[in-house]
DNA sequence: AAAATATTAATACAATTGTTTCAATCGATT
DNA sequence: AATCGATTGAAACAATTGTATTAATATTTT
C-alpha cells in the first residue's frame, strides 16, 4: 500500500484494456462496462478521464498508433540503397508483422483493420495520417519495380493487390481458420504467408 | 383495395428489406425497428413470421443465397472445355460481380463479406455450404494452372491471394473510396479491377 | 352468415448501455 | 493537522432495443 513502485497510471491502464476490447469486439459491441470491469476501474472513470466513449476510442487509436509506429516506423525498414525488390520484400514483411502478429504491437493493426469494414468517424483521420502515407510509400516502390512509364492507375491497382493479399489474412481470419481447420497463425505460418505474398506479388508486377 | 394484382407477400418484403439493412449496418447495428419501419410492417410481424432477430437473419441469408446462386451458379460460368487460364478469368469475373456489383444480387456478397469480419453464429454453415465449395473450385483451377506437382499448401496460398485481392475491393470500400477521392465503383471501374486482378494473378501463378 | 384461424396494431416489459450526478475518499499543499 | 482539489464509488437516468402480450381486425373455412 505504500510501495515506492510506481503503478501504471490509470489512464494508460484504461487505454490498454480498452484497446484490447475494441479490437476484439469492435467499437459498437464493446461496452464501457466491459472495459471498466476488465481494467478494474469504476464506470465513472471513463467519463472523468475521457469524457465519452467516442473520445476514449480516439485516445485508444492515438495511443496504439504511437506504439505501432515506435516498433515499426513508417519507413517500413527500408533503406534507400536497397533494390526495389528488396524494398518491396521489406515493406510486405513489415506490413504483415504489423497486422498479423499477436500481441500488443499488432493491436493497432487490428483496430485499423476494423475501420476498413466498420468505419467509425475516425476513419478520415486514419486514412490521411496513416493509411495514405503507407499507400504512397508502397506505390512508390511498385513504380520503381514497374518502371516510370507505368500509368498511375496501373500502379494503384497493383498496390491494392498487394495490400489486399496482406489484409485478407487478417480480416478473413475466422474464415481462413475454418478453411484450414486450424485456429490461429503460428510464427511459421506467418513466415510462409509473407514469403508467398512477396513471391506472388513480384511476379504479378512483371511487365509483359 | 380489391385489385386482383397479387401484392408481394409480406414475408418476402421483410426478407428483402431486412437484407438491405443487415448489409448496410451489420447484424448488431441493424435494428428490428428499422427493418419494420422501412418495410412498413408492424414490429410484431418479425416475431410472428420469424420468431426472433437471429432467425430472421438466417432466413435472410438463405433467401439471398438462393438469389445469388440463381444468378451466378456455383459453376462460376466455367466450361470444362475452357483452358485453365480462361477458367480462372471466368472465376474471377464472376466472383467480382457477385461481390462488387451494386443491386440486389450482390447483396448476398455484402452479407457474406460482413461475416468475414464480424462473424455471427451463421459463419460455420456459410463456410461449409458456400465458401468452402467456392474455395475448392478456385483451388482446382489454380492447380490446373500451376501443375500437378505443386504442393497443396502453395496452391492454397495462391488461391487465397486471389480471393484476397477480390475481397479487398469489397471489404475496404470506405478506404478505397477515400484513397481515390471518389465514392462508389462505376461499371468501368469494375471492369478495370477485374482485368487487373486476372492479369496480376495469372502472372503470380507462374512457376519459375 | 357464422365460426375458426391468421394477421396486424399498439403497447408494455426487461435488459443493456452510454451518460450523469453527487457524496465519499484520497492526496498534496499550506 | 487543516484545507482544497483530484479522484473514486455507487447509484440513477434516459435512450435504445429485442421480445412478449393482448385485443382488434382481416381472411379463410365451414
Amino acid at each position: 500500500m505504500n510501495s515506492k513502485i510506481k503503478e501504471k497510471p490509470k489512464v494508460e491502464l484504461i487505454l490498454e484494456t480498452a484497446g484490447e476490447i475494441f479490437a476484439e469486439q469492435g467499437y459498437n459491441k464493446a461496452t464501457i462496462r466491459d472495459i471498466c470491469k476488465r481494467s478494474g476501474v469504476n464506470l465513472a472513470a471513463i467519463n472523468y478521464y475521457f469524457g465519452d466513449k467516442e473520445r476514449l476510442y480516439l485516445a485508444v487509436l492515438k495511443y496504439y498508433r504511437e506504439l505501432a509506429i515506435r516498433k515499426y516506423p513508417l519507413t517500413f525498414g527500408i533503406n534507400e540503397t536497397d533494390t526495389p525488390e528488396e524494398k518491396l520484400s521489406n515493406f510486405i514483411h513489415t506490413f504483415i508483422c504489423r497486422f498479423l502478429e499477436e500481441g500488443k504491437t499488432a493491436l493497432f493493426g487490428k483496430l485499423l483493420a476494423r475501420e476498413f469494414t466498420e468505419s467509425t468517424g475516425a476513419l478520415d483521420v486514419l486514412v490521411e495520417d496513416f493509411i495514405r502515407p503507407t499507400f504512397i510509400k508502397l506505390s512508390s516502390i511498385v513504380r520503381e519495380i514497374m518502371g516510370d512509364k507505368s500509368p498511375d492507375k496501373k500502379v494503384e491497382l497493383c498496390a491494392m493487390s498487394i495490400i489486399g493479399q496482406c489484409l485478407y489474412f487478417r480480416n478473413a481470419r475466422p474464415v481462413v481458420f475454418r478453411l484450414r481447420h486450424k485456429e490461429g497463425y503460428t510464427d511459421k505460418d506467418i513466415k510462409e504467408i509473407t514469403k508467398h505474398i512477396i513471391n506472388f506479388s513480384l511476379k504479378g508486377l512483371l511487365n509483359n
